[in-house]
Order: C-alpha cells, then sequence, then structure tokens
DNA sequence: AACGGGCTGGCAGCATGCTGCCGGTCGTCG
DNA sequence: CGACGACCGGCAGCATGCTGCCAGCCCGTT
C-alpha cells in the first residue's frame, strides 16, 4: 500500500534531448511512434533517429513499425514535408492528423515515452516517462488519433477543400437527409440550381457517389 | 543544460489513489478533464470528486468545467451510465468515443494529470504527473479524443449498430463510390439483393439518404 | 447601346436508385 | 412427405438524381 516513487526525466533544449535520449531512440526494435504539432519543438534528428535515414537504414530492425503524426501547419513546411516524405520512401507510415497532437510525443517500444512541448522561455522542454501505466496511457491515445488522421500522400493529393458558405449550406441540407425537393425549397433556389450545387461539391469532394461525398465531407471534417 | 530531475509518484489500488490524490482533485477550479476506457481501473470515487456529485455540489466552484470521455464499452455498464448521467445532469459533458483512450486519465486545471492502468498482478496502478509539458500534451491529446466523439444521449439514443461480414462489404462498395450495378457483380449478388442490402443498412443507420448514410457511416467509425 | 461573362432556372431525357410483388430454392421441423 | 419460414433474384413501376441545352437576368466593360 506504500506508493512508490519513480523518476521522470526533464530534458532542457535539443542538444541536451539528443545527448541523454538518442540511445533510448536508436535501440527501437518494434514500434516507434511519433506526434508532433509544432515545428519549434520537433526534436529533428532524434525524430530521424527511429526512421530508416539515409545513413541508418542498415541499423533498422526489420520488423519495426514507424507511425508518425503529424498536423496540417507542420507538414505545411517545406523541409519538414522533405523529412516525412523520407520517413514514408523508408517504409515508415506518415499521416495527418487535424486535431488535437501534442507539440512532441515520442513512443518507443511501448517501453520508453518522451513528451516535449515549449518551457519557460520558450526553451524546447521533454519530459522522459517510463511507467508502463503512461506509457500505455499515450500509446491507446496514439491509437486514437492515428486512427482519425489521413495518410500524408493522400493529404497532399487532396487537400482540404475550401468551402464558401452556400456550399456549407447544401452540405448541411445533405446532412440532413432531406431530398433534392425540400432541400432547394428550404435553401430557397430552384431545384436545378440545387443539384448544380451538389455537382460541384462533389467534384470538390472528388466524390463519385452521394454515399461517398458523405463519408469524405465527415472525414474532412466539414459535416 | 543540465537536465532536471523531478518525482513521479505512482501509487497502487484505489484506496491509495483516494487518499493521495483526493485533495488534486477536490482543488479543481476550471477544468476536469477525465477519459477511462476501462471499467476496471476506474477511480470511481475520485472520479466523482470533480464532478457535482450529490454530496458535493455545493463546493463545486461555479465556472469548472468538467469534460468526461467513455469507451462504449464503460457507458454500457449499467452503474457506470448512472454515474455518467449524475454527471451530465450535474453540468458536466460526458462523451463517448469508440477508438483509443487510455484505461483511466485524469488532468486538473492543465496543471496535474494522473494516468491510471492496470499494473503487474492486475493491481490498478496510476501515476501522477506534473510536468508541464507532458499535462500540456495529454491535454491536447484528449481535445483530439474529445472533437471525435458523440454526446452521451445521442449515444444512449442511438446506439452504434452491429453490422455483419456482409453488411461491411456494402459499406465498403458504397464507400468506393461504386454505381450499385456493378457493386452488386463486385459482391456477387443481384441487384436486387445489392439494393436490399442498403436499405437494411439506412434502416440501420437510421439514415434518409445515401449522403446521410455515408456520413452516419464515417462518424460511427465504420466506414 | 452593344457585348460578354457569370449566374440562374426551366425543360427534357436519361441514369440511377427504391420497393412491392411474385416465384423459386434451401433447410428445418412436425 | 408437406408445411413453414428465411432468403434470394427477376420484374415492373415509380421516385429520385444527373446533366446538357437554352433562355433569361444582372453587371461591368467597350
Amino acid at each position: 500500500m506504500v506508493s512508490a516513487e519513480e523518476q521522470v526525466t526533464t530534458i532542457h533544449g535539443k542538444r541536451e534531448l539528443l545527448l541523454r535520449a538518442a540511445p533510448l531512440f536508436a535501440g527501437a526494435r518494434e514500434e516507434f511512434l511519433c506526434a508532433a504539432a509544432d515545428r519549434d519543438t520537433w526534436s529533428g534528428a532524434a525524430d530521424a533517429a527511429g526512421a530508416a535515414g539515409a545513413a541508418g537504414a542498415a541499423e533498422r530492425p526489420a520488423g519495426l513499425r514507424v507511425r508518425k503524426l503529424y498536423t496540417p501547419s507542420v507538414v505545411a513546411d517545406d523541409a519538414f514535408a522533405a523529412h516525412a516524405f523520407r520517413v514514408a520512401a523508408a517504409g515508415g507510415q506518415v499521416r495527418v492528423s487535424s486535431s488535437g497532437l501534442p507539440a512532441e510525443m515520442i513512443v518507443v517500444d511501448a517501453r520508453v515515452a518522451v513528451l516535449g512541448g515549449t518551457g519557460p522561455g520558450g526553451r524546447p522542454t521533454y519530459s522522459v516517462l517510463r511507467a508502463p501505466t503512461v506509457v500505455e496511457g499515450l500509446r491507446a491515445l496514439f491509437r486514437g488519433a492515428w486512427e482519425a488522421a489521413r495518410d500524408l500522400a493522400e493529404h497532399r493529393d487532396r487537400p482540404v477543400p475550401v468551402l464558401d458558405t452556400r456550399a456549407r449550406a447544401v452540405l448541411r441540407t445533405l446532412g440532413r437527409g432531406l431530398t433534392d425537393e425540400s432541400a432547394a425549397r428550404d435553401l430557397d433556389m430552384s431545384l436545378r440550381s440545387y443539384r448544380r450545387r451538389v455537382a460541384e461539391l462533389m467534384v470538390l469532394l472528388e466524390a463519385d457517389s452521394r454515399f461517398q461525398a458523405g463519408t469524405r465531407a465527415r472525414e474532412l471534417g466539414l459535416a
């Protein structure tokens, strides 16, 4: 019934992170998870250490599953996108999530986790966590975010379309399950125009059927 | 450049959690976040401490935002559902997430976080985390899961339908944007039967149009 | 005024989706 | 065996969705 005390290592600055945590990353055997929402916190080399870089490819265990999750703003950065595509080319999976990622998170082999963020003074700060409970919890959260995210290639090829007010209105009526006739009346436009709008919408969503348009709309958070 | 060491408190068993962590929960001022995927780990009273229980209503600060996130299996439990609805009635927000939650997680006022899980020997184990970086990261992940989750009331009124193998196959063809004719050929069934399946699916999804069926399917994680 | 571009809405015709009805098959049970 | 129920598939007819064509309107330019 007596609680145990355990150390958490807090690290300030990227240089120190590399010194202290690189061995952790290099030792990845089965799984290397990484999520990042903040370009400035991004641990660069540490991140690369887990993936197969141009140099480290030979050392990368065959069965290692690499999964990286970034926010749209992060992948919008050119240098970053290059890194992401390198990871993907090396067999890692890269996805883009539109919601709720920590500034920086790394989980290695379900044993060690690193959470990073901007500390006081704008200095990158990282915490190394080893408690199984914590690591498992972070893995579960990662899994949830991962499943809701889109593949990087898809994100690049099909950026989320920008919809004007009317398109959104049409989307809403579609989502309400109205017939075209009711919907057109509801939006006070002719049936022909309404259907024109729907057709335009489906082009934007790259959907071949209304069902698919529905899933896409929801998928892109436009519902 | 020298790393700081900080304590993480690891707690075994629910009794001890209550002793050590109850003050943290009771001190919630602005925000009380809770996510749980595991009924057995659930900290019961500790959870309740943050919400306005029948007893604690008076002590609850007015501006406190309470958000609870559970998995479907957790809310399926009657006793648990009762708790959840009590929280909701007291002004807390309760949502149900179908994917990726930690066994137990609590974040109070963006200052303290508790991550719980089943430790060795099946014993509930909790870690209390205070590093700002860690707490912020957990909040961000919580936010992501929260946004993708459904409101408890909606979840109760419209439980996620169970789909057999064939229904899933139909769903897939719909998601691919095929015409009914191609889809039926693809699934090696007659047009009539395919449409029958689609109609059944739409009843299950409570959708009035195929578009709506698409959004629902995606919303429920069935796409 | 004359012109062109962008947007709208009617119409027509076709494609697709929806469903009631019926007959057929199969397996089960009495 | 016969009756029953569950499932399937064809057919027909209607409802809905899709789109090309054209005419009209507004607006800004020439």
